[in-house]
RNA sequence: GGGGGCGUGCCUGAGCGGCCAAAAGGGGCGGACUGUAAAUCCGCUGGCGUAUGCCUUCACAGGUUCGAAUCCUGUCGCCCCCA
């Protein structure tokens, strides 16, 4: 199989994804050839988040380096639950619930790995062996290669045996017995011979290498990523309305290209080449200038415009560009309506009866409040003194009202409430 | 089995009969400054139609008292020491 000019190890490595692997030397040779890599998603979620995005992202550069990528939908892993970085044991899933997340999951896969040719990613799901398994099975072919003694030293296990408030049930302990499995399988089944995840999973990667080389005799390699952490210390991913997804039904395009341009300063380069795939002479190029006038925040741009696009599309990337600048630029009124309409595509909007503009006009009190920029009449007041609300980009008090000569284009006023949160109300 | 301690608002954590909707910090939300940043500063942070006001909170259920987060009894949960 032909292999890029860029070795996968090394990619990964610049762009700071590399965080450990098997004996790397040797890991290093064996991916001198195209070789098929594997990573595991448990569809807690019908979505994945940006967090995921990291290891995804590993199979993504290996497709680039010309590995073939397979994916492993966790829908038996995701029935039983993994306790690798969890400090409490969790409720299951019904099945039903997991294999409706897989359908969700799926999506985003198909999106950003190329699903033809003969690097084609393969996506498969483990229900479909660790499924065919039976609990006799389980214990004789698998569960006798593992000893106790070592499963319990793992970060994972350890953490909760000694924690008394939370302990671990069977079921969860059990977890890297059925993640082991999945490698040897893979193994077996289509050469996989790489796994690769974010740093929690360091243990059941090596739990599955130890698995094979005692069934098959043979040797198998794990690489991880480390984990994201903001320079501020928070948790990465958070905004203020929750996690950041990877789909639009859950965070929209315009959400996120503005996640990634509020991104702190000191996260910009490492974003730049963890979350685009944009080449190595570009990045450093961003960054250098990133680093003369951090206040332009042309390496804001370029990350949020690249990484859009790389979850949602050009089309998508673009259009979450135009909404911001013309959202930001201060003056609503002077926006076509076109373009107005358009960055008010994912914004909440209302509808209100026009007649309400005649005579004393509305109380933004009260539209506030309808609106849900405010929950109360006491907050909305609050919100309106402290001057942190405007209509049409004008800032406003108290008493103001809101009559037909607010109205733009015919029918449309623009409220915001603080920096970031926008309203479109419709007016017929 | 015996003995001791704890349970407060989103979180940490003071309060230990009235001055308590409850200190302080964190977080969150607004504002100023800026670059839709960071740092800093200011305000708000149980709910309420605008309040020298009303309502609901200090694990839960009762009780004592003019009055309880604060005292008593029981229940639940947790922690520690001895055996």
């Amino acid at each position: 199989m032909p292999l890029s000019k860029h070795d996968y190890l090394d990619e990964l490595r610049w762009r700071g994804l590399l965080h450990q692997a098997t004996d790397e030397a040797a890991t290093a040779r064996h991916l001198t050839e195209g070789r098929h890599i594997y990573c595991g998603f448990d569809p807690t979620a019908d979505s994945l988040t940006i967090g995921n995005l990291v290891p995804l992202m590993m199979l993504v550069h290996a497709q680039r380096a010309g590995h073939r990528p397979v994916v492993v939908m966790g829908g038996a892993t995701g029935l039983i639950g993994d306790p690798s970085g969890k400090s409490a044991e969790r409720t299951l899933q019904t099945r039903e619930m997991v294999e409706s997340n897989l359908h969700g999951q799926r999506r985003i896969f198909e999106r950003l790995l190329d699903m033809t040719g003969p690097q084609g990613a393969i996506i498969t799901n483990n229900l479909d062996w660790i499924g065919k398994l039976s609990f006799i099975d389980a214990l004789r072919d698998v569960g006798k290669h593992f000893s106790v003694n070592v499963m319990i030293q793992k970060e994972a296990v350890r953490e909760r045996l000694t924690n008394r408030e939370q302990g671990i049930s069977y079921t969860e302990f059990s977890y890297q017995l059925l993640q082991a499995y999945d490698f040897l399988h893979l193994r077996r089944e289509l050469g996989v011979t790489v796994q690769v995840g974010g740093s929690d999973q360091w243990g059941n990667i090596v739990a599955g290498g130890d698995l094979v080389r005692r069934v098959i005799g043979e040797e198998v390699f794990g690489v991880t990523a480390p984990l994201v952490a903001k320079a501020d210390g928070g948790k990465f991913g958070k905004t203020e309305s929750g996690a950041v997804w990877l789909t639009a039904d859950r965070t929209s395009p315009y959400a996120m290209y503005q996640f990634w341009l509020n991104a702190d300063d000191r996260d910009v380069p490492r974003f730049l080449r963890i979350f685009t795939l944009l080449p190595r002479a570009d990045v450093d190029g961003l960054i250098d200038v990133h680093a003369q006038d951090p206040g332009a925040r042309t390496a804001h741009r370029a990350l949020a415009r690249a990484a859009t696009a790389l979850i949602h599309g050009d089309d998508e990337a673009q259009a979450a560009e135009k909404a911001a600048s013309a959202l930001f630029s201060g003056d609503v009124t002077s926006l076509p309506e076109a373009t107005l309409r358009e960055a008010f595509a994912e914004a909440p909007s209302s509808d209100h009866s026009r007649a309400l503009l005649g005579g004393e006009g509305v109380a933004l009190i009260d539209l506030l409040v309808e609106t849900g920029l405010a929950k109360s009449k006491r907050e909305s007041r609050e919100f309106l003194a402290n001057g942190s609300v405007s209509v049409n980009g004008r800032k406003v008090g108290p008493d103001d009202r809101l009559t037909p000569g607010h109205l733009l284009h015919e029918g449309l006023i623009v409220l915001r409430r603080g920096k970031k949160n926008w309203h479109l109300t419709r007016w017929s």
